[in-house]
DNA sequence: TTGCTAACCGGGGACATAGTCCGTTACCGT
DNA sequence: ACGGTAACGGACTATGTCCCCGGTTAGCAA
């Protein structure tokens, strides 16, 4: 890949961050461009669709979030680990204003978002798995809880203060009752 | 005001409601006179701007959803009669797809809108306030549970039973513990 | 019934945006 | 150094949408 058209990609993805952080991912497609400077023609040789876009904007997002789960895996306390990465997964959709939460929520459809989902899906799985077999939380379907955090991103838009508050509520209604 | 013209307005109302739960507030609004089977001019000698629309249906919804819960306030169960209320709201901002979720998250502002966002918050703050005097719930910040409820309406968009289990937990979390 | 006028219709201008095309530029292997 | 070609720029078309405006229709009071 030739010098200059790498630094275009990445400042086009650089751009599309920020304006689908503050758009959402219905951002004009044109402004990005101008604000990575080029030119609309260059954004369309390297992303040929708004979805191509996303997708590499997400795919980023989604690899950070699946790693820092994955080890989370080995944490002491299974259900603080499954506190710490619920807090990043909803703070990532809080910062990019509906990005992964609209990707929580399947708005936005094709088999690499669905992939990345479901990597994400893996990975929340195996920790609500984790403190439920440690008896730290009750049975619940893993599904509900992610797409709760998706919800809890979308309501704290704007006030990630509010977000620890609606995660520490959804923390309380996770917690297994003290026998 | 003339006959025709009421049913006009009626007809542009209905329209309203159902585009805007199909395509959210951005629904388009030549669409939606097509669809109440008027023409465009009609729908801006009723509504001159967007707003004065969303405004008009969300006034409808507000209005029910208050009654609701005034009407909730002598129930028995104080935390039933919560839980009651609180899934009509959501289910509503499940219809009206983020109709009242945005209103609840205030993506939209206007006086009017803000007045509706009080109505609703005021008969909600009631309920939450008598369920914890009751002492059946925990301490928590009623425009919290509010925005919870906005939350879990615009995570459960496309699917009514994820909304009950949802609502589940959060009033899981709500709970007082068993002493 | 008749005439006044509110209300309606629908064409069209203005504007934003998606995506295409091709002449021009400049990177990089030799 | 140099030439081939990938990559770029930016104007252009197409599309969808908001909103206005003048001519026309039809509800309603007298």
């Amino acid at each position: 890949m030739r010098a200059d058209a790498r630094r275009n990609y990445e400042r086009l993805l650089d751009a599309a961050r920020s304006a689908f952080a503050e758009h959402g991912v219905d951002a004009s497609l044109d402004k990005i461009a101008q604000r990575a400077g080029v030119a609309s023609g260059t954004l369309y040789r390297h992303f040929p669709t708004r979805l191509d876009l996303v997708e590499a904007v997400l795919a980023g997002q989604i690899t950070e979030l699946g790693d820092l789960g994955r080890g989370l895996l080995d944490a002491a306390d299974p259900f603080d680990a499954l506190r710490t990465w619920l807090r990043a997964t909803i703070i990532h959709g809080v910062t990019y204003r509906g990005l992964a939460a609209a990707m929580m929520n399947s708005a936005i459809r094709s088999d690499l978002v669905s992939g990345l989902h479901a990597q994400l899906f893996e990975v929340g799985a195996a920790l609500l798995d984790r403190a439920w077999q440690a008896g730290a939380i009750v049975a619940v379907d893993e599904a509900d809880v992610l797409k709760m955090a998706g919800g809890i991103a979308w309501a704290a838009q704007d006030d990630p203060a509010q977000a620890d508050r609606l995660l520490a509520l959804l923390m309380n209604g996770l917690a297994a009752p003290r026998p």
